[in-house]
DNA sequence: CATTCATTAATAGTATTACTATTATATTTG
DNA sequence: CAAATATAATAGTAATACTATTAATGAATG
């Protein structure tokens, strides 16, 4: 695809001072996201980050509060970036089956190429999803950051693509589940082909994902 | 069921000392149970459980050499329960049908009741897996721990669902993805139900998460 | 009955983390 | 140029996740 000019916008309320104003706002985000892939959410700390990008601690705490709010930061980047590409990716499209069929695809498969987001590597933030996202929201305070819309972007995703899955089959119940159960569920194969693969089937390929999600998907709606 | 003379045996590598071998150790167990369910793992201390149960920090140190392997013993206590929960719930079926039935409606409602051991809350235990357990392998150390055996009951109580569904299916490619995206998926909608409901459909009650993954599954096996 | 041994409790101490506060120095903008 | 703002550097605090040491208790054994 050809370079665009585009920016993802995310929610002030989830920044204290916007990354995107500033080049050291850009290196934070940027460097955070191989810091996190490197150490882990649980060793990553603002003090290495600060080192990394050469400033200080202190700098860093101006745009975030806390490890966790940048986190959260990067969770919606990714879920507002996912949800323009399927937005993209199903347009024209009339056949439902197609789009369910697309935007499984996406959800599902390992990101493969940097895309027109000139800061941030796409390819390690989607390993943070798949390593880290669930720590998003599993914590005691779920419900407050839930109120103050720290995962509206996740949620816009799961309802756009059960409205493919209702356009397929207006009479099934369960939606959302089944996107939230596709979504997280792809998640967890990833992970558990690298490292533990007695709990998966797809040791022999990641393309063994799409076909199991695809045909669970349109079977159930059957 | 009646009362019966059983205990779970949990690896002697989950622990420095064997919690069941003295009161104090029975009460750690119990205790932090609970001290997770209410305070979540990121803010339970062996320092607050200490306290709790009347004793000190230093000699919970001396039966988990930190909370992380405590939260290990718990996850490998309850696979272990749930496998023979399983295995005595589907005893003298011949149908492989119920069987998955039967193993999707234990690995996928809450937990009602007690059971025969007597010091571990199994409710409290289920709120654990749902919320925390998780957090058991997604982090750095993952493949050290597997190589330990930490996530052996885990593995193993899906491969015994998978072996169901292989006597329905034997054709069946992917078992054991089939199996933990059905786990995983479950223990998802049951904390989305409750935190984040746009993810899900099963506000209306407990018994559409078991509608809906009996159904997911009878139909991806056709 | 005294000794030894293991268990536990109590205390103290360390390194690290997750911040907050303060000041000095750049840089930008009006 | 002056004023405002952003950043860097430093220091400091409370809490965490431990480790180490010593003391008290109790049970088993000779």
């Amino acid at each position: 695809m050809e370079k665009l000019n585009l920016q993802i916008k995310v929610s002030p309320s989830l920044y204290t001072k916007d990354p995107e104003s500033s080049e050291l706002g850009r290196q934070i985000i940027s460097k955070s996201i191989e810091l996190i892939v490197d150490l882990g959410f649980e060793s990553f700390t603002f003090k290495k980050l600060g080192t990394a990008i050469g400033s200080n601690e202190s700098s860093v705490y101006r745009y975030f509060s806390n490890k966790h709010t940048l986190l959260i930061y990067l969770v919606n980047w990714y879920w507002s970036w996912m949800d323009y590409r399927i937005v993209v990716g199903t347009n024209n499209m009339t056949c439902a089956e197609s789009k369910i069929k697309t935007a499984i695809k996406m959800l599902v498969s390992e990101v493969k190429q940097d895309s027109n987001f000139s800061y941030i590597n796409e390819i390690l933030l989607n390993k943070i999803i798949v390593t880290e996202s669930s720590k998003a929201y599993h914590n005691v305070d779920v419900d407050v950051e839930n109120e103050k819309g720290f995962f509206k972007t996740y949620k816009q995703v799961v309802q756009r693509v059960s409205n493919f899955i209702l356009e397929y089959n207006a009479d099934f119940e369960f939606p959302h589940m089944l996107v939230s159960t596709v979504i997280e569920g792809a998640h967890n194969q990833r992970f558990f082909a690298e490292h533990l693969p007695a709990l998966t089937d797809c040791d022999k390929g990641q393309n063994n994902i799409i076909r199991f999600y695809n045909n669970l998907v349109l079977k159930t709606l059957t």
